[in-house]
DNA sequence: AATGAATGAGTCTTCATTCAT
DNA sequence: GATGAATGAAGACTCATTCAT
């Protein structure tokens, strides 16, 4: 089965909330084996209850996927609008700075979803695409901080959509990759910003 | 036991060569449906033979995708290892340029393999973890070229590795993004380039 | 993906003892088609389950002979064990004539299997080669009763293990063949018994 | 495949008599991996000719095994009955001693196939029960015997076809356990056949 | 006549989904 | 609601048989 199987006791966090309870192990499972790998059966005991309660929980498996990317939107997707909005009154340079700063924050929260969402991202895996709004949302946020650049004259409109998509593929670079070592550690971020910002100037 | 053959009126194009138009037709079946969506009666289909073909040149199922990934590296590897070389006279800043043309260059040349393998890398699907060597390559030559930067003191050597994913995870996002737009155009690849060239500067 | 399940009219005998029914199942099939003819949905339609049932009770279709054997083992070599140990102060002659009768009732218990186990021992199928302790014991058995009376000067040790295969061989052939003819007679047992025993006599 | 091999230059001997050859590519391979385990690939490859040809001299699989039996039928049961004839003349005793020496010098010369055969009779493959000829034709030629001894009054009618069962059985049980031994002894048959006709006087 | 690549039906095995308890 | 055994469609793989060369 792949998963290794950490017996039933656990997860018995009181049936409360047994929607999270279920969609945290969704999340586990997923980033250990990847979405391909995951199986209902992988997921239930990892959650500790039967396969048949996840579906009075959850229409079917992809539900669940839907239900996890969603519920981990719901939480994601306002910090970085909430980061795009908190910082709109900056100068162009500053507001990215505070963008990306407060991104990465919300990004390290959540860790574990944002490598199964970045790796998810488009994948191909035998299960219909999925939610990519967490990508999605972060480009277009920057898109705008960009447009916001360009409207301050400080580069062609044109270039806004690439140059979002530079410093957001730059910093899904560097995320996957900083997990091999050390976290908590907002110097490569703060480098691949600066770099840009200092490029991007005439 | 057993039953009669059919004459296929399929795709008899190269009969000559039915290795290479199986890989064509796994090629083409991940890249539509994604490596794990993939199936063994889908790709012969695709290559127009029936399934037992693909057993007369391949052990199994991941066997096809090995081959593939072997069949297309060894295609590629050497042009990413001959851009790095052939640029290895020029100074810092000419070398990346050269360099990352004639890398999009060739990954326009085999577009499909590389828009299946971006999204394989580290992908999470039941199939086992295939040769990533195409992005580990790219990766390695940028960092041979950062590290060339260093040593020409323009930025101190810690920043290589991370400059090398910057700019990897860039071109990447841009790459990924494009194939919506007009192909063949280089335009975004250099602004990325120049960009990032004009942010390393002092 | 997957599709309802629908309830089975089938045998739902002893849906408290599923692993006996499979057993039994696959030790019918086994006797009909052989056990190289036996296939996984001939047992579970036998047994009146689906096929994904035997997977639940069993690793794979070996594991279900796997099985098979060691349960009629364990039911069947204690009575051999038992048969010899219980003649085990008689003289020789009555020792040995105890131990067939034994030896031919706790056959005649477990008929199916013993003809499935017959025709399987060194049998050459695709299936790994079984269990053979069913005509192992018995010879095993037949041997230390055969040293038994070389032990007495009734003949040479040396013709202990020729005499155990010989009376072994003469059962087994008359055990395959009375199938045929009316069963419950022990008449042709005791008159091999008999007859062996005479020529053995000096 | 199970089977090793052996590279096709072997087994030229002249494609004068591919019949031949074919078949006891047929027996070998049938001795090593039994008749469940033999592909038709296997037979061809130790043959040393294609798999298309095996399909010019025989209708399909089971076609070579029939002509296997039949071929090694046509062989041996001549001289079963041969020896059943032979010695006709003699007395009880004598012929049976004779019988049985005869009929071991001819299984020693057909041993590959006598293994074959002795292991196929009512074998559970998923192959159509065979030619059981060769158990059959030694059982009847025994029970002829010793329907002769019954003639001269030296038993019951109505042990006939037991004790030829009896004997039968004793010596195919001897038969193929001595292989583990040396090969070319008599003893352990005539060891059998004294201690049976002992036993069967009076 | 010989060849062996191609064929595809038949089997095994997995796993999402259901539902009686 | 929770449970998990039962279900069977779907996919991987094998190998007897065919037939163009």
């Amino acid at each position: 089965m792949g998963v290794p199987a950490r017996r039933s006791p656990l997860r018995r966090k009181l049936r409360e909330n047994l929607v999270e309870t279920i969609l945290d192990a969704a999340e586990e499972v997923a980033d250990e084996v990847g979405l391909g790998g995951m199986t209902i059966a992988a997921v239930a005991e990892r959650a500790g209850v039967a396969v048949g309660t996840l579906y009075n929980y959850f229409p079917d498996g992809d539900g669940i996927l839907t239900a996890l990317f969603r519920a981990r939107r719901t939480a994601i997707v306002p910090m970085i609008a909430g980061a795009a909005k908190m910082t709109k009154h900056l100068p162009f340079e500053d507001r990215l700075r505070g963008f990306v700063v407060r991104l990465l924050v919300a990004f390290d929260q959540y860790a574990r979803f944002v490598r199964v969402a970045a790796l998810a991202d488009r994948e191909g895996s035998k299960r219909k695409p999925h939610d990519t709004s967490l990508m999605d949302e972060t480009v277009r946020a920057l898109e705008q901080i960009m447009r916001d650049g360009a409207r301050r004259k400080l580069f062609a409109a044109s270039r806004a959509p690439i140059y979002a998509r530079m410093l957001h593929g730059a910093l899904r670079s560097m995320y996957l990759w900083r997990p091999v070592e050390a976290r908590s550690n907002s110097a490569p971020g703060d480098l691949i910003v600066e770099t840009f910002l200092h490029g991007v100037r005439r």
